[in-house]
DNA sequence: AAGTGGTCTAGACCACGTT
DNA sequence: ACGTGGTCTAGACCACTTC
């Protein structure tokens, strides 16, 4: 191997555990081993691990060193993109329709999952997405009003609101969930499918820091039409 | 900041997105101009920097610089563990049983996922996970036996398929689908919900490179119990 | 106490994209 | 042509874990 580099090694390394040279549980040499195998310096080594180490492959340990994964558990990476930049990118045209509007208090199970104050004002908005004016997703939206003020003044004719959160509140942190629900009323009555249709739906909840408080900017249930399928590669 | 390290040059700059200090899609310093600023070396720029792009939050492109994403695709890491250790981790039993389990030659629409030959023998296994003797989880697979042909000898009644596959052909690559459908007849049988049921879906096709060939390992199709839900943090 | 990975440094060369 | 990030090197010190 004259021009090694880390994705080489990376590939070496499979290739080892995939031959079962280097069989699940086992530790593998050192770091200062295999630069001296490779003849490469130990940072390229330890790049080329530890990045395997992060999808789930190895385990690596101070002092006890690196071990081949018995149980791997894998990472697999998601996209979670704008809903529409996902239409635009499989060729459909975008359209948002918002189906209500309305700034108030926090009803009572909101606000505790928010953990807002006992007079914590919100947006609660509903809206459509659209691909080739066909239903796609129904967005059910809490927003905190005291996290960001100046959302009041978005047009969310123009811009959706999770499109206006990214641009104005990036960098926050959040949860998100998927699972599967039967249809409810406003849910098949948004999406114009039967009640009781089987929805992909995704609920995420997230946080910016204000002061150095946690402070929850938006809540979300994003319900989609039946067929849709998230991807990904591991 | 006089004991720098990476993480703490990620924090300031998430900060100064945050803070908007510097906005979504400028250009922000080059890596010498931080390492500068910072008093380390450009390494540890690199790192950071590197690290905060493969999260989606920054864009990096030779000779123009890095910037602040416009519209950040959020990138959120899913584990997907063996059923066995996600079962046990909520603390609950695990159990498992094996439905049915023939060898066959593929059906068509399999052999053609799968690419095999016409005369490609697969294992075609269904099996039930179960929780606290509660069905779990709803397993429908297809096993590739040129690509493994060991896995005859295993006990499936001792160790799942998944499990046996994971010990013995590690390091596939795949690809993986996540969904909702409608309980069928089967899988409401199995799981003993009824017909209609919303379940939640995933499909996972696995490959091996044997002979430098993509050669398909597994298919299979998870039908989830009602209620199951995957989460994440980003 | 000692071994292993985790991180950092200062410097170098290269690859890619823009100009 | 040239500026930027991508990667590598050789060496160092440190943090954590096991012995």
């Amino acid at each position: 191997m004259s021009r090694t580099n880390y994705l080489d090694i990376q590939s070496e390394v499979r290739k080892r555990i995939q031959t079962r040279a280097w069989k699940p549980g086992e530790i593998i040499p050192t770091e200062v081993e295999l630069a001296a195998e490779f003849s490469c310096a130990r940072a390229t080594i330890n790049r080329a691990l530890r990045e395997l180490a992060e999808t789930g492959l190895l385990e690596r340990r101070r002092k006890s060193g690196t071990r081949v994964s018995l149980n791997p558990t894998r990472k697999a990476t998601l996209d979670i993109p704008i809903t529409r930049l996902e239409i635009e990118a499989a060729g459909q045209a975008y359209r948002h329709k918002v189906l209500s509007f309305e700034q108030v208090g926090a009803p009572d199970h909101i606000s505790a999952r928010m953990n807002l104050n006992s007079d914590g004002q919100v947006l609660h908005l509903k809206s459509l997405h659209m691909a080739d004016d066909q239903p796609f997703l129904f967005e059910d939206r809490w927003v905190n009003l005291a996290a960001t003020p100046d959302i009041v003044q978005a047009d969310f004719d123009i811009i959706s609101a999770n499109e206006w959160l990214v641009q104005n509140a990036p960098i926050s942190s959040g949860d998100i969930t998927f699972g599967a629900e039967t249809a409810t009323k406003f849910d098949a009555n948004a999406l114009g499918v039967p009640v009781g249709s089987a929805l992909f739906v995704v609920n995420r909840q997230t946080w910016m820091l204000i002061e150095a408080q946690k402070t929850t900017v938006t809540l979300v249930r994003l319900a989609y039409a039946p067929g849709y399928q998230m991807t990904t590669k591991i």
